[in-house]
RNA sequence: GGGGGUGUAGCUCAGUUGGUUAGAGCGCUGCCCUGUCACGGCAGAGGUCGCGAGUUCGAGUCUCGUCACUCUCGCCA
């Protein structure tokens, strides 16, 4: 068989790949293995569109081949692999939308690699497929075009960063993966340990307190594609689980310096791999006092131009009861102008009342503008005066709607935030052609928890404190701010960084204000603060996450599109089939043994 | 743990005020087809309508419960 002695010379599977081929290969003989991707059948000529990871060529068979009944038989998704001749397409056969598109492959031979069986979620086409089913055949699933995509602009981007990282002098270095609890608040994924009954390690949260060992340790600049492990419940832009963070760390850094070395980073990957507009660094700094009260949030959107306003004092003593009354108990509000909303019908304002009640919060006023003559309850009871003043503080015009958030500072905040929001998606404000990114600076270190009636960090307890020890002595604790930062892009927040608190003295001081005595202190974090006892840097640095970056930059709107193999919201990989029961060997070595809650029979 | 949405063929979905034998497209099986690239044509198989109760002469459709998936709140500095 000539195809044998072919063989010889040939790669055992290919000589290109399914891309390669173009009109000045004509006339080669060439090998090429794949997917059969596309069969197009016409009895007597049967056209396969063989895929792989770079491309699709069409082969075409004859019917007087001798391999037109194995072509014929064989399922979709089976890999075969033929041999053949490069042959010029006649004009009206080309096909412009393949690379491969003027030429095709007249097979001399076919092998069959692998059987496909009828498959539960066909690879070819567009079409939207079950989570659990595309999660359980993943493998089939990551066949599909636009997710394949993802996952390898996934990887550039992570080379992308590499080279960033790396040309800035910055080193990567591999942390410990069973390790003990780091100061993450998040619950801890524990790994029982066979030589210590009843101890556990835990997967690291995120190399936090490995990275500040590090610059103690005078290595400088880390930086590492960390994975990160937290058994916390999942959200469209939140694995459960596991996610990877480009952490860094650097030595005789101020926040100024981190920014630096962190903004070309984002900006360069985010011009590299993609074609919106991108901030140029510098980014935009908002303090967290100033983004609560503009933006409702510490992640503010910037895409959106819609401002918030406080407008307490124009209700102040105000004829509209309701809101004068809260205010004469401490509450703000705020105002969220919706421009051109005037002239819509009063069902628009209150489905927005609506909304907020089922978002939990007593209610959204408003004031429609029809005409030049504003109308709603509250512009009916305010007083003239005072809705003089609003108008002009507002510059509303002669159709404008305002809805007006009522309560304690955090309440209002939070609910204008949400109808700025709301209200820029509706009216379709926010542009996706952008990337805007800022930084969120000037967090404060502590925050009174409602819940346990204490005072807790609001952030990383192991930032440093502005002002340092004076103010830690001195301030009102609520007062005190950290040099905490949040990096922000189109309203995700991408990562929190700080400079740490590298003195002990300081680190005691601080936890002692959130009720930590120094005993816990030192049980709990004796590692670090040992460390910090024999000569530590200041230092600082941040970690972004590599799933949202990935996931902004692809446009997916779930995080499980740019991850290859998630697990579903339950926390369970479909495929794999974790988590599972462990033998009982297993556990006896491990010295556990396991307490399952009843479950309700049927 | 709370709230919302969804659940009908392998997949995507339709199914009227409760009324005879639950439909379409893709896929699958068979036959036909020599220029398609979402090939086309003919025929066929495939359904405990998520599951369990209830109301009713009669339930895919109404009620209750339950399960699964998903979004969201809590949680995640």
């Amino acid at each position: 068989m000539n195809i044998n002695i072919r063989r010889v010379k040939m790669h055992q599977y290919r000589s290109h790949t399914c891309s390669q081929l173009r009109s000045s290969d004509v006339d080669s003989t060439i090998r090429l293995s794949g997917w059969v991707h596309r069969k197009r059948d016409h009895g007597g000529l049967l056209f396969i569109d063989l895929r792989d990871h770079y491309g699709l060529t069409q082969i075409v068979i004859d019917c007087d081949s001798p391999n037109f009944q194995r072509a014929e038989e064989v399922r979709a998704e089976s890999v075969i692999s033929i041999d053949g001749t490069v042959v010029a397409r006649t004009d009206d056969t080309v096909n412009k939308n393949l690379p491969t598109g003027e030429i095709e492959i007249h097979v001399s031979s076919i092998e069959v690699l692998n059987h496909a069986e009828e498959l539960p979620l066909p690879v070819f086409g567009e079409q939207d497929y079950p989570e659990d089913t595309r999660l359980k055949y993943r493998f089939l699933d990551l066949r599909r075009e636009r997710i394949h995509k993802n996952m390898v602009l996934r990887s550039d981007v992570i080379t992308s960063i590499r080279r960033r990282m790396t040309d800035q002098g910055f080193k990567e270095y591999q942390t410990p993966i069973l390790t003990a609890s780091s100061p993450e608040g998040a619950r801890d994924f524990l790994v029982p340990s066979r030589m210590h009954p009843g101890k556990f390690y835990a997967l690291p949260q995120a190399p936090q307190q490995f990275k500040q060992l590090l610059m103690v340790a005078g290595f400088d600049r880390y930086f590492q594609i960390a994975p990160c492990f937290r058994d916390e419940d999942a959200r469209a832009d939140r694995s459960p689980g596991e996610f990877y963070q480009l952490d860094m760390e650097m030595s005789f850094a101020t926040q100024e310096d981190v920014f630096a070395a962190i903004e070309p980073v984002m900006e360069g990957i985010f011009r590299e791999f993609s074609d919106k507009k991108v901030t140029a660094a510098p980014f935009p700094r908002i303090t967290f006092k100033e983004s609560m009260l503009k933006y409702g949030n510490d992640k503010p959107d910037l895409r959106n131009p819609i401002i918030i306003q406080d407008v307490t004092e124009a209700f102040r003593g105000s004829g509209f009861g309701i809101f004068a009354g809260m205010i004469e108990k401490g509450a703000v509000v705020r105002a969220v102008v919706a421009e051109g909303t005037g002239v819509r019908p009063r069902s628009f304002f209150d489905k927005m009342n609506d909304w907020a009640r089922s978002e939990g919060f007593a209610g959204l006023g408003y004031i429609n503008i029809k005409e030049g003559e504003a109308k709603g309850p509250i512009a009916k009871n305010i007083g003239e005066e005072k809705l003089a003043q609003l108008t002009q503080q507002l510059e509303l015009g002669d159709n404008d709607g305002v809805f007006f958030a009522c309560g304690k500072e955090n309440e209002a905040a939070k609910l204008a935030g949400l109808a700025r929001t709301k209200v820029g998606h509706d009216l379709e404000l926010i542009k996706d052609d952008e990337f805007k990114f800022c930084w969120i600076v000037d967090f404060p270190m502590y925050e009174y928890d409602e819940e346990a009636k204490k005072l807790d960090f609001s952030h990383n307890p192991f930032s440093m404190p502005q002002g340092g020890m004076e103010a830690l002595n001195t301030m009102d604790p609520e007062d005190i701010l950290g040099y905490q930062y949040d990096i922000v892009c189109n309203g995700i927040e991408l990562s929190s960084g700080a400079i740490r608190n590298h003195q002990p003295e300081l680190m005691y001081k601080a936890f002692e204000l959130a009720g930590y005595s120094k005993e816990v202190v030192e049980d709990k974090f004796s590692g670090m603060l040992n460390a910090f006892k024999f000569g530590a840097p200041p230092h600082g640095g941040i970690a972004p996450g590599i799933d949202r970056i990935v996931m902004l930059l692809a446009n997916e709107p779930n995080i499980r599109e740019v991850i290859l193999f998630p697990m579903n919201q339950k926390a369970e990989d479909l495929m794999m089939n974790a988590p599972a029961a462990a033998e009982n060997t297993q556990l006896r070595e491990l010295h556990i043994r396991t307490m399952i809650p009843e479950v309700k029979e049927e």
